[in-house]
DNA sequence: TCATTTATCTGACTCTAGTCAGCCAAATGA
DNA sequence: TCATTTGGCTGACTAGAGTCAGATAAATGA
């Protein structure tokens, strides 16, 4: 890393500090001050809870309710007492808050759209700024367990499937062949784990168990654009937590002795190498871990 | 572009944000208000007379001048009035301001680094960058005739010549060659134009001339994390304009019939195909232009 | 039950950013 | 030379953003 690299940085954010000027502009354009303008973005993004909006928005708790009353004498929202504690109050927008949530929704879209108009390579660009917002935010990237059928496993697996056909050159069709392995990676034996950065996938990895003590750790992807992040780390250790809970104590994968980051991890996280447990043709190197509670 | 695609470019939006207000409140930490920072920045890059100054940052005049005023009061700067015309004024950095200018360079180097830092395929990251950046501020890249041996022009042609012989699997050394041709590159006879987004090169085109009428466009090339923005066309159009201002009337050049979309922009331009007038092994096709006055 | 905590609101305040009119001095041009 | 323009400064003002100290009412827990 040297100071031109660092220059490059630079460079970049002050372009995209030009670019966010230039939208809270158009915000302004509205008429409206920024601070209220964020606050009905957050409402009609679902924030109604007044203290969630608080933590959400980061305001003191007498700007933000002077902000709401505002709101409220333009009657763009509709602030009732929390049934479940009356000390406390949910947020909502009226039709003519809504109408203008609206309105600053298309305003950003507009923006964006706009970016990848004007851009002939528009995958490219997207790309890239997908590869920047991860390495941004990567700090806001959680791993939940999800059923493998749900949208976003299976935005996950097709990804997976794609990738890993292209590099054995070979068709891998998960859903055609209707994967009977996918049915042992959910409750109560096994489990599903995705990373995601809001609603993007960066990565998977299946725990597939059949009531033993010991499963088998299957469909370890990590999305191309979320690469060098340490990402495989974290979701290894998901996996393995997600695996304790359910009582395992033994885990085990297979993996190719050509894909070097990847065996370089496991044995750095206390994988062993064990013998063959499959007949599969691709993986020549097995490995086994003993869970224990931290 | 569909609403997947936009939610990308929001999402980038959004996150690139975050980074933005982080830095300003890093800022803020120094005790100095934003609008003052920002002058002093100015100033430290160069910034010196207070009309440039208010174009640069897209102030009042009034509000310019009381931050400047609270810049001597902190005595980080010192202004005179400017000897060429006493009505406007010249501002530069104390000893103490050049300190403190630093100081908010290290800021921005640091955090800077410390996004590079935590990604351990930093040049993947910097190349997204390159790319963003370069969209977002396609409309600040100048266009100007330099020196074919200037740092910038190097740059670009060592690029070039790295990007051509990896294309065509053959050393194309331009430096150990010495290259006759670039010596036709310059005043009187021709000239090399690059295009650049402040220090960064994203493209260069060589207008090789003889004294006679004609011309010869050698050397074009665009950085790869500027494709698709049409600069390929801005570069040509650069080329010629600089070509008619040395008298030339006529362009000619050769190009591969494999480059498709080189040779629709050339035909979309109002070349015409001519016969083969060099021995070339590469090319295969063969254009000219007439030029005029616009 | 009653002191304490929690969630929100209100009023009084500050600071920053920015606008606008008017002012002065230097430069410009008929 | 003198009216006009240009460049910058000052004073008076506004609005937005944010802080902080109570106040209020509901919930909580000994």
């Amino acid at each position: 890393m040297n100071q031109d690299d660092i220059t490059r940085v630079r460079n970049f954010g002050r372009s995209v500090a030009v670019e966010v000027g230039a939208l809270e502009d158009s915000f302004l354009n509205r008429g409206r001050p920024l601070g209220s303008a964020r606050v009905l973005n957050a409402i009609g993004l679902g924030y109604e809870n007044v203290a969630n909006l608080r933590a959400f928005l980061k305001l003191d708790t007498g700007l933000l309710s002077r902000l709401l009353r505002g709101l409220e004498a333009e009657d763009l929202i509709l602030t009732t007492p929390n049934p479940d504690d009356r000390r406390s109050r949910i947020t909502r927008l009226t039709a003519k808050g809504k109408a203008e949530f609206e309105i600053y929704e298309r305003l950003s879209d507009e923006r964006a759209a706009e970016i990848l108009h004007r851009h002939k390579e528009a995958r490219r660009l997207l790309e890239a700024m997908d590869i920047v917002t991860i390495a941004l935010s990567r700090d806001d990237i959680v791993f939940e367990e999800v059923d493998y059928a749900s949208d976003i496993a299976t935005t996950c697996l097709n990804a997976f499937a794609a990738e890993l056909s292209k590099r054995l050159n070979l068709e891998f069709d998960l859903k055609k062949s209707g994967d009977p392995e996918l049915s042992q990676m959910k409750h109560p034996h096994g489990t599903f784990v995705v990373a995601r950065l809001g609603d993007m996938p960066v990565g998977c990895v299946g725990v597939k168990g059949n009531g033993s003590s010991s499963a088998e750790i299957k469909r370890m992807w990590i999305a191309p654009v979320a690469r060098g992040l340490g990402l495989a780390r974290r979701m290894m250790s998901a996996a393995e937590e997600a695996a304790m809970a359910k009582g395992i104590t033994t885990l085990r994968l297979d993996t190719n002795s050509t894909l070097l980051e990847a065996v370089g991890l496991y044995r750095n996280m206390g994988w062993v190498e064990i013998d063959r447990f499959n007949d599969d043709p691709y993986p020549d190197l097995f490995f086994e871990k003993k869970l224990r509670a931290p």
